[in-house]
This record gives C-alpha cells, structure tokens and sequence, in this order.
DNA sequence: CGAAATCGTTGACCTAGATCAAATTGGCCA
DNA sequence: TGGCCAATTTGATCTAGGTCAACGATTTCG
C-alpha cells in the first residue's frame, strides 16, 4: 500500500535533470558534534583493516569521509562484501556476524570516526539528536541492504554493474561540465565482484560491454565517467528505489513524516 | 583479529551435542513490558500482509511469535525475499527501501505487536531496557543479514538449502524422543527460492535430493524432520556462523562484554 | 631503472542451475 | 466422495555465467 504504487506501470525513469544531482560537499551529512567531540578521528588509507574491536569492546564506526567495505569471509574462500559504508554512514562491532572472517576495510581514504559502544550509547541517551542520526543512519542503510539483496539474489550480471555504478554515482559523484557524471570506482575488480556476487572475469567482460556500448567510460582506472546517467538507471530494476535512496536529500527520503 | 581466529584451520562443526538445543519457550525472547502495554497485538494469519504505514505514520513491529517475512517485488517480477523475522525480532517501516515494492507478511502465524515510531522512540529514550533490547535485536539481525548476503551471493544450491534449514531448525526446532529434530517449514518452495535467490524448481530438486540421501525427511509438506543436525551443518560453511547467532542465548552471543 | 608481482582483459570451454513442459499430489469445498 | 485449483515434483533441454589459461598493463619496490 504504501510503496509498491508506482511499480505496476512501469513509469520510465525519470530524466535525468530531475535526478538531484549537484555537486557534494566533502561531508553531506551532518554528523552530530557530541559524536565528533567524544570520538577519535581515524585517518583511513586505502586498503587498511579496521579493527572491530577497541581494547576488547565493541565500538561504533561512523564515516566522515571515504569509503569502508564489510566483508566476510567463509570457509573455501567463499568472500562476500556485505556492504558499503558511505559518508554519514554508521557501523556498529556487533553488526558483524561471528565466525564468518568479517572485517572492515577502506576502499577509499578519509576520516572515520571511532567510539566505544558504552560511550556512544551513553550519548545517545543523553542526546535525542544523537539517537535521531542513528535511527536514521541505521534506517537508511537497511533499507539499501535490502536492495543489494534484491540485485544479489535476482539481478544478471548487467543490471547488478548497473547497480553498483548508479549507486556509486549518486553517492559519490560530481557533475561534469558537459553534463554527464564522473566518480570514483575504489574498489578492485575482485572486490567489485564480491560485492555483486559475480564472477571477477565475467564482471570485467560486463564492463567492457558497458563501456564499448558508450553507457560509460574510463577516464582512468579508478574512475568512471558516465555520460548520461538516466541511460545506465534504465538498466537496472532498482533505479526507482536507489534514486530515492541516495539520489535526494535524507530528509525527502521517507515517504512518512517521522516524528 | 576479532573474529577470524577459527576460519583458518577448517575445524570441524562441534558435534550435535554440544549445540545447544533445548525445548523452546513459546516467546524465547524478552520483549520490554513497556512496548507490550503500549504496542497494539495483532494476531497474525498465515498469508496474511501487514501493512506498513499505521494511519500513514511510521510503525514499528515486534514478532512475539510466528515468523514474518519481508519482501521486495522489482519491476519485471523480481522477486527477493530480503528476511526472516522470528520472535524477538523487529522492524520497522523505514527498513523498507521504497519504490520497490516492500511487503512484511506472515508465514508462521502468531503475535506482533505493531507500535507507532513515534511512541516507540518515545519509551525507548525514557527506558534504558527498552534501548538495549533495540539495539541487540538490529545488531543480532544485521549479523544475520550478513551471512544471508553471503548465502545468496556464495553460495551453490545446496549450501543454500541447507543453510535455511539449518537457520530453521536453530530457531524453531524442537528435539525428537530419537535424537533428532523436527521444524516447520513455514514457507512455500517459491518464498524459499526467492529466500536464497534460487529457481523454485531447482530448489525442489535439491530438497528430494537432501531427502533421498537421508538428511532430512518430511512427516508432511510444511514440517522437516532432521536425524542429525551437525550432518546438516556440515553442508553449510556458515554452520558455526549461524550456530553462534541462532544457536545459544543472545547473551552468549557476542565476543565482547556490552556496557 | 627494471624486475617481479599484482591486476585487468579476453578467449575457449563447460557445468550448475534456469526454463519449459508435463505429470502428480494435496487442499478445499460442495 | 468427487472435482477443481494450486503447489510441487520431475524430466529434457538450454544458456548465463563460471573456470581456466594466456596475455597485456600497472604498480611496487629494491
């Protein structure tokens, strides 16, 4: 009732000047100061490991900036990446399931913010702005899991890349002058593929058929540029809820009015 | 460094005995008595959709028994079911990406009580308890989330299936005179195969398949009975993952000391 | 600077699981 | 009890994507 309306026509995507897209400030969300204040700033470099635990307890990660990467890793090198943690972004230890090689890891390089989970529930309790980011934070995350579900349980090969390129767009990219979109593209081809559930050579094929039917281009290897980014939403089934997702302010986000 | 340790040497999954398998309690969880004297119970009905907006406000659920199932529809009928909510668990509306068709439905009929955002957050910042109890039933269902992300995206067909059971039988066996231990099997062979991203006829297969090698039987369609529980885990690589998360209290569950 | 290691691309081939099309079973109700 | 409908099973076939292997490009580091 609530949100399945707009499925049943299958209305096209919208054009892409009505995809909100200007350019992002270095930390679009607001994290609160209490956070800022009682946490330690972590400087991240690409490729390190976060420890889970902090002097044996559990800790909550927040992003500032960059980009982290839960993984976990199963007997017979089964690895999967869970998912991505962008700016605003909240981790908790306790979100990693035991036994399962879980870890965290910077794809891309920036600040994290790390707080003992007593410290932080403890500011919580004190401070309902603090308890909103969270709810919000961890609202929004599931709410993006359960769509990296969709495409990992449902999606061929091209509409997951199309998945994971038009969300790392509407994340992390910045107009170009001629109109199209350029981002980074931090993760590897094997991480990319864990990501998405596929293969590392058949995602590499899929990429190379993108980019020769001209959806997108590699200005260089960590980067992508996209032309036009309603062209790349077409392909993927999970364009509608992406765009609401990450393609708007938060505060536009929830078809409810909360609180 | 936290949780790696045993992944490496491929020990074997503990022996039946020691997991932990005792007769449940009806409502095996605690459920704050605040939320219960303040939520509305709904008696659920196998089939049955539980709208997710209450009087177009955001609501919470919390499974008191039964099972629920959240599911996301994509357009050209993809179909993802994203979670198994069981006693104890929770959710709420703003989990549900939108625009992608998200429905919570019953498969196990039972108890939910349904509380407005509103007032939930309300008694969560005046009562500690009923902080705590939300923030271990996300952590424990992020977790799981987790190795069901690895599931769908690793897995073959079989490690699916029998990871399902496995989870199944953790959560609502119960121990047979003989040693075994017998479980409904709430959902339907297509809500399975949308469950672990399969084709329903494939998963047919793979059951008769675990059937004939004597894994598991079926004293009738929806219940499975299983001689021996480590046999079964031995065929998922998330056993000692999911024996750690379903398998003993909630307690036990972390490797670190909360609070 | 250059050797080695890693990462990415591409081709040839092959299999797990999807698809399609019957049976078969079971549930439900008159 | 019989009839109808939906769910399940099973077989035959096909193909998307996995696997393996070779090669080129890029990074790393002595």
């Amino acid at each position: 009732m609530v949100m399945t309306a707009s499925l049943k026509a299958q209305d096209p995507i919208p054009p892409a000047s009505t995809i909100r897209m200007e350019k992002r400030p270095f930390a679009p969300v607001a994290i609160p100061t209490d956070l800022s204040a009682h946490g330690a700033t972590v400087n991240t470099r690409r490729g390190e490991t976060i420890a889970l635990a902090f002097d044996g307890n559990e800790a909550v990660f927040v992003v500032r900036s960059g980009t982290l990467m839960l993984t976990v890793t199963l007997p017979h090198g089964l690895r999967q990446v869970v998912s991505l943690l962008y700016p605003g972004d909240l981790f908790r230890s306790a979100f990693a399931p035991s036994d399962a090689g879980a870890t965290l890891s910077v794809v891309r390089p920036g600040e994290v913010l790390r707080i003992r989970w007593s410290t932080f529930s403890e500011l919580a309790s004190g401070n309902p702005e603090t308890t909103d980011y969270m709810s919000s934070a961890i609202a929004r995350q599931n709410a993006s899991q359960a769509i990296h579900m969709a495409a990992v349980g449902r999606f061929d090969c091209q509409q997951r890349m199309a998945t994971l390129l038009l969300e790392l767009a509407l994340r992390t990219g910045s107009p170009t002058s001629c109109g199209g979109l350029i981002f980074d593209v931090p993760l590897s081809r094997r991480d990319m593929a864990d990501y998405l559930g596929l293969n590392a050579d058949t995602l590499s094929r899929t990429m190379s058929r993108l980019r020769s039917s001209g959806l997108i281009s590699h200005p260089d290897r960590h980067r992508a540029l996209v032309p036009d980014i309603a062209d790349l939403a077409e392909l993927t089934p999970a364009a509608r809820s992406l765009i609401a997702l990450h393609g708007q302010s938060t505060a536009e986000m929830s078809p409810f009015t909360t609180v």
